[in-house]
DNA sequence: GATGAATGAGACTTCATTCAT
DNA sequence: CATGAATGAAGTCTCATTCAT
């Protein structure tokens, strides 16, 4: 009799995912049970069947939703910052200030994750080409300004650079809060170098004399 | 009568060490159970708790194997490389050729264990703590002998590139085997650019003229 | 839709507290495993999670409905009974002529569970203040109406008098059935003497002479 | 080679049973592991099954020497106390004022295990047979002696106050330190008056008048 | 005598998933 | 739509007991 209104739908699809990233962000993809989703969400587990097949959609549902959204969100700091530079430290000090801590957590297990579920791993695949592209575009713009090393081969050069962005979210794990300040700092420092022309190679190692 | 036999508890425990680690390797912290590692081990449960008393006590021991190797073979490489740039360029290739291709997997979790586990984080970062400073000893030797910026705060640089070194494991998730060859490559530039004394600035944003 | 039907919930509730308690009853609180629980109440181990916490919470329920189940049908005795004496022995009688055998050994346990559960005991020790308060109003009015010893107190007497009441259960054990009907009538005795005033001092040793 | 010295053997074995008594003081006989035992008596568990066949061997062997010694302290006492009275008060205080507390836990478990198991309440039983042909002797001395009310049929009355020591110790876990020493004062009332001939009926209701 | 490595059954508990209502 | 009762496999861990040394 009810029709299945396909916004309603969508809306509570979307309610639940956010309690399960809720959950997930806590304890990781294993460390939250179907119970705890459905407790965070206020419903009950018969019910969530109905949106979800299993965990393990629910699961790939997030994973998804939360790259998009990375990609977005980066995607929008290039827009709006002036260089290259300063969008990816920007990138950085943004991931940093979560309104969510777990994010991190979240993003960290989808990589340990990814190391053995293909499934997980394609699709994190998928999406690194999307945003290496993105950036790719982004460090081209750069070089036409002349902004940038037009000597390096930006597909490349992003890829790098998705990696410091990747490796700066370790650092969160890995040190205490203390001189994150400098840290960020000198991460400045490697990417302006990086994406700068070096001077001729003659002039390079000359400090001691 | 007496026997007690140290070396050859040891040497057990290294062996159910050893098995849980592939375990581990391969579904993760969570993915394995205390049965798959006791059939890799070829051991009955019981007695694999006569040698440690919880599946988080193995998980500890692991963690301590895994981040003691890295270390060790971190310095072991600083020691045979002619300068900083080889030293890390060829960290970042001995890792990428792990024999047991599992370790990768298990750097990760462990960084996303430790974003919800203290006692996990802690371990850690008493562990980055050595390496950071291992590397920062490297780096001073390398400006004093002219060859790395004077400038650079030797602790701090450290910090940045062991976040370096980690993004770039995490590449090896990121993009399939292609086009790693460039990206190394292009790591080698990066590390080179960030270590090396840049032009005066005046000579820096000069490529469109 | 809306089945929530907390009269079903507490119906199983009790349903499983009675199946454990026929456990219990068979192997003492540590002799039933919840697999015996769940056997005998035909459900499955993952079900009675639905309706008690721990294995301690079941023990918990049960100790309070026996608990309870005791106070309320000693108060019932000492309504129908004539007096205080009259009203003790049929307490210890009744105790005797259980329907199910096996809560001696229940509340045997209990005692002993009590002695190193902290938790147990202070249950324990609520149960046996309100059972005294009863029982020591019940003798001031039987002090009021002069069948009772005005010079006892009647908190201590009646705290006294549960121990008796205890000591009779242990008997049960101790002892087999015969010559039990001798040893009900001694009791008695005891207990008419205990609460009869005494004839002065000077009577009472001279049975010799 | 070396010859079974029996007398070294039955040693080691009383070594053992008090290192077991004291574990199951702690937590029971369901709560102590042969672990345990074996750790308290410093062996190793291949070591122990030299001396007892089974758990359940030490338990019986454990349920054995306690109740010797609960004979022969109450013996003692009795033959060092002036009259019954004197000797059962002095009985219930030794026991609670016991070196190790844990004994009346043990005690408390024996009885519910006898509830259970017809092998230990078969020794119970054989036990409570002595013990109430020792004080019945040494109530019929009493009677002898003019100090006990010669009516009493003295078996059935070692009975009844074996009952009421039983009552006592349940008491120590039942009610809180405060007041016990009213409530033993008033147990020596109640024993007293029990044992002491009553006044002749006529008299006895008479409080009123 | 004595050790402790080794076993394997079984304990409690969790959890993804299904289904009658 | 929605509930929550129900399942049963699997997980971690304990423990009495055996046996080679």
């Amino acid at each position: 009799m009810r029709t299945v209104d396909p916004v309603k739908y969508e809306e509570k699809r979307r309610e639940i995912l956010g309690a399960a990233r809720r959950c997930f962000s806590r304890g990781g993809f294993r460390g939250a049970s179907i119970s705890d989703i459905c407790a965070e969400a206020g419903i009950s587990p018969g019910h969530l069947y109905h949106y979800f097949g299993s965990k393990e959609a629910i699961l790939g549902a997030i994973v998804e939703m939360v790259l998009e959204e990375t990609t977005e969100r980066f995607g929008r700091t290039m827009e709006e910052s002036p260089d290259a530079l300063a969008a990816l430290i920007s990138e950085m000090e943004q991931a940093k200030a979560e309104k969510e801590p777990g994010v991190h957590v979240l993003v960290l297990d989808m990589f340990a994750e990814a190391g053995r579920n293909p499934a997980m791993a394609e699709v994190l695949q998928e999406h690194t080409r999307g945003m290496r592209r993105l950036l790719a575009d982004f460090l081209r713009k750069g070089q036409a300004r002349g902004q940038i090393d037009p000597s390096l081969d930006a597909e490349t050069a992003a890829a790098v650079l998705i990696g410091v962005i990747d490796g700066s979210k370790i650092m969160a794990v890995r040190e205490p809060s203390p001189n994150r300040m400098k840290t960020i700092e000198l991460l400045r420092t490697l990417i302006d170098r990086f994406l700068t022309q070096p001077v001729p190679d003659a002039a390079q190692r000359e400090y001691g004399e």
